[in-house]
DNA sequence: CGATTTTGACCAGCGC
DNA sequence: GCGCTGGTCAAAATCG
């Protein structure tokens, strides 16, 4: 199962997937949402829309998103986050921060933003280097960190930190899916 | 030649 | 206050 899936493409007709997706859950010390087992799918080499990524991401099971300022969907001032009974509240886009585990060759995926790289650093606590990105839309703060996961290289894990404030500048949201056995590193996250 | 990446330096936060 | 650590800056190098 683990022969290169991440270019097996299984185009999926509905980016709600929501009940495939098995869990998400709140990193207790650092406030992170964390999707577990995104890594039984894999992202389209075509790009990954990010409201969309969100909104999919959103629909996990027992996870849902939802903006509480609805005239302005494109800069909510507040964002809730609902994890199994929690619920999260965010205050700006900035406060919203989330993480997913990949299983992926490639170091850098395609999300459909365009990223700069502005940073590399060897930390402390994973072996592997961690690389800095910010959205390279005018205006936009997102920023994304990417590392290998320490314990299994094989796996991406992805951090991104605030909501684009614009809309993808490719064409969006194929997820592609590869089941694959479970194996979750991440056990100490509740 | 402009955009992007690389990489060492710098800075801020935190614990002791 | 000092040292450690993670995050960011920015000049130089590289790329398209």
């Amino acid at each position: 199962m683990d022969t290169s899936p991440q270019f097996e493409k299984f185009p999926n007709p509905n980016p709600n997937l929501g009940h495939q997706f098995p869990y998400a859950t709140h990193h207790q010390h650092n406030d992170l949402l964390y999707f577990h087992d995104i890594s039984n799918y894999l992202m389209s080499d075509e790009g990954l829309e990010g409201k969309a990524l969100l909104q999919a991401q959103g629909a996990l099971r027992n996870t849902t998103m939802s903006f509480s300022d609805e005239s302005s969907i494109s800069t909510p001032s507040a964002y809730n986050i609902k994890c199994g009974s929690k619920v999260k509240k965010y205050k700006t886009h900035k406060d919203f921060r989330f993480a997913f585990r990949t299983k992926s060759d490639l170091e850098f995926m395609d999300d459909g933003f365009k990223w700069r790289k502005y940073g590399k650093k060897v930390v402390k606590s994973s072996p592997n280097p961690r690389n800095y990105f910010k959205c390279s839309s005018g205006g936009c703060n997102v920023k994304k960190r990417v590392e290998r996961d320490r314990e299994d290289s094989s796996y991406v894990i992805t951090t991104y930190e605030g909501i684009h404030n614009h809309e993808t500048p490719t064409t969006p949201c194929v997820v592609y899916c590869t089941p694959k056995p479970h194996s979750l590193s991440h056990a100490s996250f509740m």
